[in-house]
RNA sequence: GGCCCCGUAGCUCAACGGAUAGAGCGUCCCCCUCCUAAGGGGAAGGUUGCAGGUUCAAAUCCUGCCGGGGUCGCCA
């Protein structure tokens, strides 16, 4: 019983240090009881960690006996996985890398280190092999105490504190509020959202946040866009010139319009109408916006605007505090060489000396009519970002945007005094195929591809799974159909199908008159888990603590949906030496030997289900369900798609053709299985971290 | 031309500075009445674009080339 669990470094009984008793059961269900000593708790399972302590302490012993001289800067030793299992279960570092400082051959430091180890009693065996690596093989206890681990820590097991407590604010999508989200979109909707999730599961107070660019020339299109249909659903001909937006997810906006001035905005100048359509119409578009997100399990915790920026003196406060420090200054610029503008003309602009922070060049923060460029109020937005607090920045940009990334960093850097570091993270697009054909880019295309069409048509679970199959700076394709067989080229089929195999099992074990609970799970006999194969899949999901780290160090959240596939892949592996070999299979003949084996799926399932973030829990039932048969066709149409947001790459032109046609592969599909497990969303595709909410929790 | 990203097996891609660079697909060989119903197992396949450098150790870090993509004042 976890009540039962003891730390492994002191031995002590965890608890809940709650005041009451409700609170403490309440605080182990949700996996919080802990050694009150040394803080470790089932959050904090790590064993690679726990290993490395030991290997930390062992060193210090050798240090205190004169085997090693004093002072050794022990942070470069590093306990890992072995890429080759033939060389044991961890392998570390440390005489290599202490080899030199301690002016003793590696060897001699391993076979020391080997010696203290052997001690542990965790440590079955350590060997000294290659250049100096001293490979462990840890008990077989240890790892069959990896089911006590995930069962007991629940949804907790793989979180970690690596985040301290720091605010961390993920700035992602910010599309431009002139239309619905498409394509382009998506990904970084996907990375920043799971990013953002990784984080809070390490330990950070995560902010997700928009910023909405309300401020720009291009929101007034927008108005005058609106109001020709508004004109329209007056019964009059809408002129759509060119250069506005002609999409007709406008004609509703129109229609409201209507509904609130009814015909006083008619024959109207523009100077009239324009404020008012433009705020009108753009809050129907965030509104939109928010529901496109909200379709793919997105929800911002902040939208901030950069309209609002104006006029509080916030833009000019932030010039001004880089002013101050002699980093703007009025200029003329070079012509760009090699490609020269025919139209260049030297002009003196207001310029922010981002050369001094390693830019090519300096750049402008006002435009030649003395406006502010698009940067003057993005200096101002994180600099009110770095005013609010936040101890790092994450800012999810379209790859079209990577000449962007030096002068935004350079700004951060200056006006946080070099304390609040900025990471941007681009994203590059995604290429649509469809019936073995990709999807043509398009800018004068009838129809673009909005990002409801995509969850329509396959499911926001396996949209966002296969946007965080590649890692966000390399190009990804898309497949439609792809995406939905049921086969083993499918990496979403593929790891819900693992999921789908261990409620099948847990099923079949209920029906047999098993009590599958965690608790009885819990309680069964971990150590008739004694098989290769089964250490194995112990094994693989003792990592996951240790990925959830890297990958948050790193913001890298594609590495779970690998990490989730190569364990959906052992998991395959082992149920398919069960055909062979009877004794691996999860259903025994003794039911005590059975419940074993099913807490070693279970185990998996917990990993599988409560352990990712990749999703969130939103509690959407409606992005679950199959698409409608409507599907596949675009209802928004547009000649010209909206102008890109920052967090798109549809500045490249990022729009194509949806064809309707689809062909529903005879096998059946990802949403077939759902109806058969009720599964879909919970695990595969969805993956979300339940009660993780927002800001971290 | 400047800057940024990418370049790994025939293809698509992995690899926190670690050992003999790994998967999947494709190819070749063998097997398949059995918990879900995706078949399973094995083999071949590589100078990690090229050349230097740092390091005990480089696909990874640095420099320079080559190739692909992106981007370069009054778009956002």
């Amino acid at each position: 019983m976890a009540a039962q669990r003891r730390c492994r470094r002191t031995t002590q009984r965890w608890t809940s240090g709650a005041p009451d008793g409700a609170r403490a059961a309440l605080d182990l269900l949700a996996g919080l009881w802990q050694c009150q000593t040394c803080k470790t708790g089932f959050d904090q399972m790590n064993l690679f960690a726990e290993i490395r302590n030991a290997v930390v302490d062992a060193l210090g012993r050798m240090i205190a006996e004169g085997a090693l001289p004093s002072g050794l800067d022990l942070s470069a030793v590093a306990v890992e996985p072995p890429r080759d299992a033939a060389h044991g279960d961890m392998a570390v570092n440390a005489a290599m890398v202490l080899a030199k400082p301690a002016g003793k051959p590696p060897r001699e430091i391993a076979e020391g280190l080997a010696r203290e180890l052997m001690a542990d009693p965790r440590i079955a065996g350590a060997d000294v092999a290659g250049p100096g690596f001293l490979n462990l093989r840890l008990s077989a206890a240890l790892w069959q105490g990896v089911v006590r681990d995930v069962l007991a820590a629940g949804k907790g097991y793989g979180r970690s504190d690596i985040g301290g407590g720091n605010k961390v604010n993920v700035e992602f999508v910010s599309a431009n509020p002139t239309g619905p989200m498409h394509v382009g979109h998506v990904r970084g909707a996907v990375v920043g959202d799971a990013l953002s999730n990784l984080l809070a599961f390490a330990g950070w107070r995560v902010t997700r946040e928009y910023y909405i660019n309300d401020g720009g020339a291009q929101v007034d299109v927008l108005a005058r866009s609106a109001y020709e249909r508004y004109r329209e659903a007056n019964g009059l001909e809408p002129e759509i010139r060119e250069g506005l937006y002609p999409g007709d997810y406008l004609i509703p906006v129109g229609e409201a319009l209507k509904a609130k001035y009814g015909d006083s905005l008619l024959d109207k100048g523009e100077q009239y109408w324009l404020a008012e359509v433009r705020d009108f119409a753009t809050e129907m578009m965030m509104q939109m916006i928010r529901e496109d997100l909200a379709s793919l399990g997105v929800a911002m915790d902040v939208y901030s605007s950069e309209k609002a920026l104006y006029g509080t003196g916030e833009i000019e406060a932030a010039i001004e505090t880089l002013r101050g420090m002699d980093l703007i200054y009025d200029g003329v610029l070079e012509p760009p060489k090699g490609k020269e503008p025919e139209d260049w003309e030297p002009r003196e602009q207001t310029l922010f000396r981002s050369t001094a922070y390693g830019d090519d060049v300096d750049r402008p923060v006002k435009k030649s009519d003395g406006s502010w460029t698009y940067f003057a109020p993005d200096i101002a937005y994180h600099y009110n970002k770095v005013r609010r607090g936040f101890d790092q920045l994450i800012d999810i940009f379209g790859a079209d945007h990577g000449g962007y990334v030096k002068r935004m960093k350079a700004a951060v850097a200056a006006l946080s005094q070099g304390r609040v570091p900025l990471d941007i993270k681009l994203i590059q697009l995604v290429k649509l195929w469809k019936g073995g054909q990709p999807f043509k880019m398009s800018k004068r295309a009838g129809t673009f591809v909005t990002l409801r069409d995509v969850v329509e048509e396959v499911g926001a679970d396996v949209t966002r799974f296969i946007m965080l199959t590649r890692k966000n700076d390399v190009a990804l394709d898309f497949d439609f159909d792809k995406v939905q067989e049921q086969s083993k080229d499918n990496p979403v089929f593929y790891v819900q199908y693992a999921n789908a195999r261990v409620n099948s099992v847990l099923r079949k074990a209920r029906e047999a008159g098993l009590a599958v609970d965690d608790a009885s799970l819990l309680a069964a006999d971990h150590t008739q888990l004694s098989h290769d194969a089964e250490i194995a899949m112990l094994k693989k999901i003792a990592e996951w603590p240790r990925l959830v780290e890297i990958a948050a160090r790193n913001n890298e959240p594609h590495r779970v949906a690998f990490f989730l596939y190569d364990l959906a892949s052992d998991f395959h592996a082992l149920w398919n030496r069960g055909n062979d070999e009877g004794q691996l299979r999860f259903l025994q003949d003794d039911p005590a030997t059975s419940v074993a084996k099913i807490a070693l799926a279970g185990n998996k399932r917990c990993h599988l289900r409560r352990s990712c973030y990749l999703g969130r829990d939103a509690g959407r039932r409606n992005a679950l369900t199959k698409p409608s048969a409507s599907a596949g066709q675009s209802r928004r149409n547009g000649r010209d798609q909206p102008g890109p947001g920052r967090g798109s790459d549809g500045g490249s032109g990022f729009c194509r053709i949806w064809r309707a046609h689809s062909p529903r592969a005879g096998k059946g599909t990802a949403h077939d299985a759902d109806r058969r497990c009720g599964l879909f969303g919970r695990v595969g595709g969805g993956l979300r971290v339940l009660g993780l909410q927002a800001g971290g929790a």
